[in-house]
RNA sequence: GGUGGGGUAGCUCAGCUGGUUAGAGCGCAGGACUCAUAAUCCUGAGGUCGUGAGUUCAAGUCUCACUCUCACUACCA
C-alpha cells in the first residue's frame, strides 16, 4: 500500500467552470483518485478554491457584492458542482482560509531567511477613476502596431503582437473606460527565481522520464530563456496582506498563495478530520514515503514547475520545517469548443451547472476522460458526446446488464444459477481478464486516462463476445446446466464490469453492484494475482437473488442534440 | 518574432529506445443471432503515415528544409 497525495488545479472563483476546465484537472485527478482507492492505496485528495486576485475583485464588483461575501457564495457553488460531478475530495477547501493567511506569511518570511526576496519599485499603470492599479491585460487602448482600437495592455488580440501596456495609444481602463489612468511607481517583494534556476532545471530533468513532454518541455522553455524573478506582491485589498513595513495595503499574489492552499486546505482538512497534515506534507515527518501527484491543465505548467518549487526549496533552504516537492505531474491540453477555445469570460462552451442540467454526470465523466486531451487538444462536438454514450455507456455496457439480468430473472428466478461446469468459453472469457485487467491498471497507475477508458471498454465489450460464444439461450433448450453456466459467468461479469467501471462512472457503478448485490466490502480491486482470474466468474455465491437494475443509460436522441447545439451555439465557428 | 506540441483510414485517435502484410473505436457494407435499450457478435472495404530530400540493410518511427495547425510567450489566473 502506497500513500498517495493528490491535489487538482484550484479552480479560480470568478465563476462556474467550464467543461474544459473539469476535463484538465479535477476530473481526472478524481479518477485517479478514485482508482488508486480501489486498488488500497492511502489516498488524500484535496483542492480549494483560489480566491485572490484582480479578476475577483472585479467579478465580485460586477456583481454589486462585497468581495468576501461573492467569494463565500461562489465557493458554495463550485464545492456543490463538484458534488454534482461526485469529485470525491477529501477536502474542498479555500485560498482565502486563516490557515492559508498564516502558511502564506511564514513561508514569505523564511524565503526572506533564505535570501530569495528582494524589494524592487516598478511602474504600473494607475486608473484614478478606479481608484486601483491596473495589470496589464486591464489596460486598453489603440495597438501602436497595427492601430486595432481595442488592443490590450498585454498583447493585441488583432495583430498578436506582444505589448508594454506604455506603449498603448491613447490608453483607458478596462474596467471603467475612463481614459483617466497614470504611470506610477510601486513597491513589490520580487521571488528570487534566477538564483534556484540551476537546482531547479536538475530537478525537472531528473523527472524527464516520469512526467508527461507537455510538462517537462514548458519548465525546461521556461529555463532555457533564462528564469526572471517575479513578483509576489500585489496593490490590492482583497489577498493576503504582507507582514512587511513600507508594505500596508498590499497582499500577496495570487499565484503565491494559491499553490499553498494545497497544503493549508490539508491543514484545514487534518482540523476538521484529525487526521494527520504533517504526515502528507513534511518530509521531516514521515511525508518523505509519500507519492504526491499533480493534475493541472497546461496553462498552470511554468506556476507548479517553477514558481511553486522555488517557494518549497527555498522555504526549505531557511532550515526547520521541510516541505514535500511534487513527485508526479499530469498536464492536460485543452478541450476545445468548435474551433475556439472554451471561455469563461466570454461564456463559451458549457458549463458545469448547464451541463449537468441536460445530462447524468456519468454521462459527462465518461466522455470527457474517454477523450481526454492528452497528446493533443480536444474538440468537444455534440455528435461525439452522443456516439460515446449512446454506443459505449447505453449500447456496450447498459445493454450487456440488462440483457443477462433480465435473462436470468426470465428462465432462473432471478438467482445467480447453480449447476454445469465451466468449459472453452469460460477459459476464453478468464484468459481475455487476465490480459486485459492488469492492463487497466497498468494504464491507471500511468494516468493514461483515454487508454483506461478504451480498456474499460474493450472488457465490457469482451462480456458481449461471451454471451455470443457461451449462448445460454440456445443451450437452454436441451441442457439447462449448461445454460447456467453461462448466466452465472454472465452475472459475475456484471459485477466485475461495476466495479472496474468506479473510477470513470462512480453513479451507475452502484446501480450496477447493488443490482447484483454485491457489499460496499468487495468492490475494491482486490484481483488478487491474476493467475486465479477465473474465480471471478464465480465469485457471487449461487443462489444469491439479483434483479436487473432500472434503465442504466437514456441514449441521447438527435432532437436533443439540435437542440443543444441550439442553446449553446455549438456549430458557430 | 521566439519556443514547444501536433499533422497516421470518412471522423476521433494508438503506434516506447527505427525491423515481419501500419492498429483501435465510431461511421459504412455484408452476414450471424434473437437473451437484450432496433441492442450484440462476426467478416469486409478503406491509409503513397502533411510535402520534398537525406542517413540506414531497414523509417510513420532518426536528420534537414518546407508547409499547415494549435498552444505558450512571464503583472489574467
Amino acid at each position: 500500500m502506497a500513500r498517495i497525495l493528490i491535489t487538482s488545479a484550484l479552480p479560480y472563483i470568478n465563476g462556474v467552470k467550464h467543461l474544459g476546465n473539469l476535463a484538465g484537472s479535477m476530473l481526472p485527478a478524481d479518477v485517479y483518485a478514485r482508482a488508486m482507492r480501489l486498488l488500497g492505496h492511502d489516498v488524500l485528495y484535496i483542492c480549494a478554491t483560489d480566491e485572490h486576485g484582480t479578476p475577483a475583485e472585479l467579478a465580485a464588483q460586477a456583481a454589486g457584492m462585497d468581495v468576501a461575501d461573492y467569494c463565500d457564495e461562489m465557493h458554495q457553488a463550485q464545492k456543490s458542482a463538484g458534488e454534482d460531478f461526485a469529485l470525491s475530495y477529501d477536502y474542498f477547501g479555500r485560498s482565502s482560509a486563516r490557515s492559508n493567511h498564516a502558511l502564506t506569511q511564514d513561508f514569505a518570511a523564511r524565503l526572506e531567511d533564505a535570501g530569495l526576496i528582494e524589494e524592487r519599485v516598478s511602474k504600473q499603470v494607475y486608473s484614478n477613476a478606479d481608484q486601483r492599479f491596473l495589470p496589464d491585460r486591464y489596460v486598453e487602448g489603440t495597438c501602436p502596431n497595427c492601430d486595432y482600437e481595442s488592443a490590450r495592455g498585454d498583447q493585441c488580440d488583432n495583430c498578436g503582437k506582444l505589448l508594454d501596456p506604455i506603449d498603448l495609444i491613447n490608453p483607458y481602463s478596462a474596467v471603467s473606460g475612463s481614459k483617466d489612468v497614470e504611470i506610477r511607481e510601486t513597491r513589490h517583494l520580487f521571488l528570487r527565481q534566477s538564483i534556484m534556476a540551476d537546482d531547479l532545471r536538475i530537478w525537472v530533468n531528473s523527472h524527464s522520464a516520469d512526467w508527461p513532454p507537455l510538462a517537462t518541455s514548458i519548465a525546461l522553455k521556461w529555463l532555457d530563456e533564462g528564469l526572471r524573478d517575479r513578483a509576489i506582491t500585489r496593490d490590492l485589498k482583497w489577498g493576503i496582506p504582507v507582514l512587511r513595513q513600507g508594505f500596508e495595503g498590499k497582499v500577496f499574489y495570487v499565484w503565491f498563495d494559491a499553490p499553498i492552499a494545497y497544503i493549508s486546505a490539508t491543514q484545514d482538512w487534518a482540523e476538521k478530520t484529525g487526521g494527520d497534515w504533517e504526515s502528507w506534507w513534511r518530509t521531516d515527518k514521515g511525508a518523505g514515503e509519500v507519492q504526491y501527484v499533480q493534475f493541472m491543465g497546461k496553462d498552470n505548467v511554468a506556476f507548479h514547475t517553477l514558481s511553486f518549487p522555488t517557494t518549497i526549496i527555498g522555504t526549505n533552504n531557511a532550515g526547520g520545517d521541510q516541505y514535500k516537492l511534487v513527485d508526479n505531474l499530469k498536464a492536460f491540453n485543452w478541450v476545445t469548443w468548435y474551433g475556439g477555445k472554451f471561455s469563461t469570460s466570454q461564456g463559451r462552451g458549457v458549463f458545469m451547472d448547464q451541463a449537468i442540467s441536460i445530462a447524468p454526470s456519468d454521462y459527462w465523466r465518461w466522455h470527457l476522460m474517454a477523450n481526454a486531451p492528452e497528446g493533443n487538444d480536444a474538440a468537444f462536438t455534440w455528435e461525439e458526446f452522443q456516439n460515446s454514450v449512446n454506443s459505449d455507456l447505453a449500447n456496450v455496457l447498459g445493454n450487456f446488464v440488462n440483457r443477462i439480468t433480465k435473462y436470468a430473472v426470465g428462465k432462473f428466478d432471478g438467482v445467480v444459477p447453480d449447476g454445469g461446469q465451466d468449459g472453452e468459453h469460460e477459459a476464453w472469457i478468464a484468459a481475455e481478464l487476465s490480459e486485459r485487467l492488469p492492463a487497466l491498471i497498468a494504464h491507471y497507475e500511468a494516468r493514461e486516462f483515454r487508454k483506461a477508458a478504451e480498456q474499460t471498454r474493450a472488457i465490457w465489450a469482451a462480456g458481449n463476445e461471451y454471451l455470443t460464444r457461451s449462448a445460454p439461450w440456445t443451450h437452454y433448450k436441451t441442457d439447462v446446466d449448461q445454460a447456467a453456466v453461462g448466466v452465472r459467468a454472465g452475472l459475475n461479469l456484471v459485477a466485475l464490469f461495476g466495479i472496474i467501471a468506479q473510477p470513470l462512472i462512480p453513479d451507475a457503478a452502484a446501480k450496477i453492484l447493488n443490482a447484483v448485490g454485491v457489499p460496499e466490502g468487495n468492490r475494491t480491486w482486490s484481483f488478487g494475482d491474476f493467475s486465479g482470474v477465473a474465480d471471478l466468474l464465480d465469485a457471487l455465491p449461487r443462489g444469491l437473488p439479483i434483479s436487473p437494475p432500472e434503465l442504466l443509460f437514456t441514449k441521447i436522441e438527435d432532437d436533443q442534440i439540435v437542440k443543444w447545439t441550439e442553446m449553446f451555439g455549438g456549430g458557430e465557428v
